[in-house]
DNA sequence: ATGTATGCAAACCATTTGCAATGAC
DNA sequence: GTCATTGCAAATGGTTTGCATACAT
């Protein structure tokens, strides 16, 4: 049961994230955190709103969109953009760092898990996938953003202890 | 005058392409092109509108979303999507392979350029940018879709010779 | 009690679509 | 002359926003 392992893991640091930045811990933000966890692959809000209202839990779009938004910031969640434009996502925990092939004619997704040894300059054809180009997106927080959180996060603990 | 020569190149490229696919060489697709390869960064609809028609050029929103869809189609032109909602795009030809750099804090994008020799798993921080994530993208055309266009092509030769 | 989070509905805005006029073939 | 392409304006649809209600603190 690695699975349930891993839901325990990002339920805790979800609400240790929840803490240090004031916000509520609600039910539906931890249903939420919970459904997205339970499958592995891609998701739009549209479907996951769907799955969760037929399923069990009544959420709105707005709060789904509102928890997505956290669940980006604290690095649980991943979101992509395939050219469409629904947004994708998928969990960031437990799912093997992977490329993903996208057919820009029919726009279907693969996952192609090949540790960091793929490159792609060197090898045009994967998987009978005719390579038209490739793009690295690198994620991550900038020097200036990083200050500036370093500082408010300073601001905020010295206005705990108050 | 390396600019021009690619300009050259592409222009061959993309006249071929609408010969090719039966579509009209309008003095708009041309003009779209060239303005497209006069500069080397990111872009989007908005901004080659404002461009275009300060310039010199005269085009509709609906006419450029047209035309790069045309670009997009025969490799000249890359489309991004950074997480915003608006579709960057940036030139195919004469751009050396990159990687960006975002910033899920303030939503910049930093091109870095390194070959293909960069493996984040192994270098977490890269120009003082703290990489939280990252996400390989491979576009080109799926089995399925390659072997369509083929048969496509072959009818439309021999309806060519008719 | 206080004020953040939720849910609903309306607003937003990039992109797409419909259609009459234009112009490439 | 024919029909794809253009340009305009309206429609679309994912996402965001405003606000009254609910509920975590």
């Amino acid at each position: 049961m690695d699975a349930n392992k891993i839901k325990e893991q990002v339920k805790i640091r979800f609400t240790e994230y929840l803490n240090e930045n004031r916000h509520r811990k609600t039910p539906e933000r931890f249903a939420i955190l919970d459904h997205i966890y339970s499958t592995k692959g891609h998701f739009n809000v549209e479907s996951l709103f769907q799955s969760m209202n037929s399923c069990n839990f009544r959420v709105s779009r707005a709060t789904l969109y509102n928890t997505i938004e956290l669940l980006l910031d604290c690095g649980l969640l991943i979101k992509h953009q395939f050219g469409e434009n629904i947004s994708q996502y998928e969990r960031a925990i437990g799912n093997e760092n992977h490329d993903h092939l996208i057919c820009t004619s029919c726009g279907k997704v693969k996952e192609y898990k090949n540790g960091n040894l793929f490159t792609p300059a060197q090898q045009k054809k994967v998987q009978k996938f005719k390579v038209s180009y490739y793009s690295m997106y690198i994620y991550g927080i900038c020097a200036k953003c990083l200050k500036e959180k370093q500082q408010a996060e300073k601001k905020n603990k010295s206005s705990k202890n108050t």
